[in-house]
DNA sequence: TTGATACTTGACAAAAATAGTCATATATAG
DNA sequence: CTATATATGACTATTTTTGTCAAGTATCAA
């Protein structure tokens, strides 16, 4: 069915929590999951992804917290996506996977359609920024 | 990742076997199976979906198998896919199925990319036919 | 210095979805 | 009559998703 994994999601609405306060003091998790209902821990989890990938810096302690590490412009939907869930691939057999590729690549009928999908939603993703999202 | 599962991939593939033999005598699972390697019980399934949702028509007994009910260019993509794995919803909050949309929805600062994925995956299944995969 | 707050890490676990199989039955051509 | 084909529903294995837990580290504020 293609659905939106909650990593996704949550992970998303956590970036636009930390958006929101771009420049201001640290958020903790706490808050988010408070304001987002996301389940604690696993946000934590989402949160130290998004932390390794760099889009967003920990502050440990009390008044601890995170903080966005780029300006919202300067982050785009599909970072945020990769970092929690990886990279975007449709299907496997991509120019950037060409190991992935059966033999019969040439002569697949149905791959474009596939790659045709893969293209748009990556396109989608790739030209929103975090930015775009706030207000 | 919002990988194509294997049931969308095969679904389709052998939906383009049979648009190939379009006309002609009916296609078996077997033959199908065979070309493609998809596996056999697997597909047979797939086909009694693609059955029940009016794509194709079965023969049964020695010499059947599986023909299309329309022409290929009047067969969407959306179709099949909708035939073997049901709606194609990225997200559950859509205008179609409001019961599922959360009480924040008009809060929601995240929804609209959500949307637009949603939305641009279904249109391109929605505009291309069977027939544009053929030749 | 002590307590409260907050992040870190790695492992673990339940639930759901995906992918595939099996047995049994029915239908038809030759 | 028999070989070939589909029909059906239940069943199973694997993988992915969606979390949870425990034990530890770091920092602030009183």
């Amino acid at each position: 069915m293609l659905k939106i994994s909650t990593r996704c999601r949550y992970g998303l609405l956590a970036m636009v929590e930390l958006g929101q306060c771009y420049g201001q003091a640290p958020v903790s998790a706490q808050e988010i999951f408070k304001k987002q209902h996301i389940p604690k821990l696993y946000l934590q989890q989402l949160l130290v992804k998004l932390r390794r990938n760099g889009l967003v810096e920990s502050i440990r302690g009390a008044k601890g917290g995170f903080i966005l590490r780029k300006d919202p412009k300067q982050i785009k939907i599909l970072d945020i996506v990769k970092a929690v869930e990886g990279p975007v691939q449709l299907i496997s057999c991509t120019k950037q996977n060409k190991d992935k590729c059966c033999s019969k690549i040439k002569e697949c009928l149905t791959r474009p359609v596939w790659v045709e999908l893969h293209e748009v939603v990556n396109k989608v993703l790739n030209e929103r920024t975090l930015y775009d999202l706030m207000r």
